[in-house]
DNA sequence: TTGTACGCGTTATCAT
DNA sequence: ATGATAACGCGTACAA
């Protein structure tokens, strides 16, 4: 078994809650009775069991993160960049991998739920509305919208897709086409899309969408890519992420395309991992820091008072467009 | 305050043993009672409390998981892979992102003592062995040697390189380069290096050795490649990573270098991110999936039963070749 | 078949 | 300045 506060206490030969102030820096105490307890709890190396601390009505300290994947490059920063925050603020994460696993993300809510997480930073959401309002826990989400009390961060979609489209534009491109997902459903990034079909008509254009789910398989996406510029022949793509584009622009070699003379493409994200390794690709960059900064400053803001009304409800950070070859 | 084991009791009319008795399906329980409780649950939305739970003795099913960092895909993936695992097993897991930060490291291990985990899955190690082996909890290690009593899972990290050389040497090169860490810590990893030497020595090249450090800037990497290529004009380079390899195909695109060729290259890890957005690269490709279903298993075993004798201290799995393009 | 009472490790309240 | 004890929510031996 574990070291314990009795234990503690026995060695210093103070009783239990003696130590227990010491820990917690209650009340007064001698320096000699500090020192006696801090010589004990060094020698057993003592460590305060958090979930009986907890019992008590303390907060974990313990952030529960929801997201549909970590191996794509933007959830990953995005992740490593909120668990570093959290760090110094004494926070610990648990990740939840929801995939697009409507069953995974309700067993993982449950689960936070269960060990009694002080919040949640909530980026999937394969389930509805309801399942996250009953939970009764502090929450903040990203680019997805939850319920009328859960704040929203997001970039700025809207004006990511529309300088994407005018890099196009001034690059010389006649036929752009849309690559992304095609179904609106009430979120944030369905800005893109708009902005899309927005700018077509200011700019007088004629709208192409090519709808690839987020979803798809990369073999399913390559298809539908290969389709896309071997049958329609755009000059301009426009995609809704980084990785995407740099399945265009691999299925452009292969079909002998030059880029950007025949085919100019954009992605969206700007990730450094991208931004490093495929550094030819022009993209619209979100602000991963700034975002994971936000989120994190409101979930705690939440925590700490979580009947504070909304200040705001939706929150949205500027993008940057990054130009690069692809769109030279 | 959230509801709790009272509350049923209360509602369903029965005492709160006969709803634990529910929950834990113990002991004999009329099929009425069951279902009084069952209605009293799901009307109330009871959960119960993990912390609670383990006080009292039972397991949290919460394993730590350290590693160095999450954006590098090769972790990502290794870290999905063992979440998948986990979760289908009931355990949850708090994502540690050591990065190479001694401090933050042994800062984790104190978090995961206190919020009890039930074992620890270990990547990253900046940290001697006495600290790991003082937290006398089950642990299992990737590709680290920890200390006696911890078995380590890696890769056939000899054969990997061996399996990369003869590839070059297959593919006609005669001046090759081992592009990575040249400093030995007694870990899996050293026999990558080691192969390598022997390698030339079996096959009777010279061997070059340009060093960079796994957490050397990108900026850095670039600019040692750089000169490598310039200066030294290798025919083939074996790097140590999927990630380094790309930039030595990017340096050399900027030399003006024709890979496969003026230069052919092979990298190492071969995860499924780089394969599919860099499917021009040759590779060693760790087993990914099956060294995350090890460690799962390992540490599991360790926990159910923690003084048993390890069969093995090292297990290694085997690695595969995939050529592609850069090694044409 | 169901209920009472105690213990898990910690903190808070009240005493001394 | 320090100690005794109840309480947190749950599981379980023991009792009924």
């Amino acid at each position: 078994m574990a070291v314990k506060l009795t234990d503690v206490a026995q060695k210093a030969g103070v009783s239990v809650t003696t130590v227990s102030r010491v820990i917690n820096n209650h009340g007064y105490l001698s320096d000699k009775t500090k020192h006696k307890v801090f010589t004990a709890m060094k020698e057993l190396n003592y460590q305060p069991n958090s979930l009986a601390r907890s019992l008590q009505g303390k907060k974990m300290k313990l952030i529960g993160l929801i997201f549909p994947e970590i191996t794509n490059p933007f959830f990953a920063e995005l992740i490593q960049d909120i668990e570093n925050i959290l760090f110094e603020k004494g926070y610990k994460i648990i990740l939840c991998n929801a995939q697009r696993d409507k069953e995974k993300e309700r067993a993982y809510l449950k689960m936070l739920l269960a060990n009694q997480v002080d919040g949640i930073i909530a980026g999937a959401h394969n389930l509805g509305i309801e399942e996250y309002q009953e939970l009764g826990l502090p929450i903040v989400s990203f680019d997805r919208k939850l319920s009328e009390n859960v704040p929203i961060v997001s970039c700025d979609n809207y004006q990511g897709i529309k300088l994407a489209v005018h890099d196009l534009i001034q690059s010389g491109c006649h036929k752009i086409f849309f690559l992304g997902n095609k179904q609106l459903k009430g979120n944030p990034t369905d800005q893109r899309l708009k902005a899309y079909l927005n700018e077509a008509e200011n700019l007088n254009f004629t709208p192409h969408i090519c709808s690839v789910a987020f979803s798809d398989s990369t073999l399913l996406k390559n298809i539908t890519i290969h389709e896309m510029l071997q049958n329609d022949h755009p000059d301009g793509v426009v995609c809704t992420d980084d990785l995407t584009a740099i399945l265009v622009l691999q299925e452009a070699r292969k079909l002998g395309l030059k880029v950007p003379e025949d085919l100019k493409v954009i992605g969206f994200d700007g990730t450094k991992q991208i931004q490093t390794y495929h550094s030819e690709l022009s993209t619209i960059a979100q602000p991963i820091n700034d975002i994971a900064i936000l989120l994190v400053k409101l979930l705690l803001q939440r925590i700490s008072d979580p009947n504070k009304e909304l200040n705001k409800k939706h929150y949205i950070l500027p993008v940057k467009l990054i130009k690069s070859l692809t769109t030279a």
